[in-house]
DNA sequence: TCTAAAAGTAAAAGAAAGATTACATTTAAG
DNA sequence: CTTAAATGTAATCTTTCTTTTACTTTTAGA
């Protein structure tokens, strides 16, 4: 799976760490996110989907290795 | 977190063991799931949402729990 | 250039996802 | 009513997510 947190972040003038705030996780696990180390629960591809105000499947998308 | 797939699974007329084929995890992954039992990760809410063409928002709700 | 903020990285530990096996209960169809 | 399919449930185990701590590297601004 890849992901477009990266680009919203930029969009939305946010750190890691203040979107890491925003949801209530911690700042590595964005990084973490936006590299691809792991995949996301659910749970967090919905917040990010609302502080984004974008769909999931606008953010996150399966890729080959899925 | 919600989700409506017990509802999708009956428009779609399919068994638990079927749509848990069609996704590659286990039968007892997707009743736990329907039951709220656990947050799958955002990988199989993209399969899911793949195979009930419906994004992942009309699937997957946060709740007051999240 | 110097500095501070931001981002990358990594190890260890805890929490939760998901598999597996097995059995009980419910539902639908004959 | 009987039977088989479908669903619910539970225990144990493995894998993966996520936190915490801490350090390094990069980037932007004064």
């Amino acid at each position: 799976m890849r992901n477009l947190i990266k680009v919203e972040r930029a969009i939305h003038n946010l750190t890691q760490a203040k979107l890491a705030e925003m949801i209530s996780v911690s700042r590595q696990t964005i990084n973490a996110m936006e590299l691809n180390k792991y995949v996301p629960s659910t749970v967090l591809a919905l917040k990010i989907s609302e502080i984004f105000k974008k769909p999931v499947n606008e953010i996150f998308f399966l890729d080959g290795k899925d």
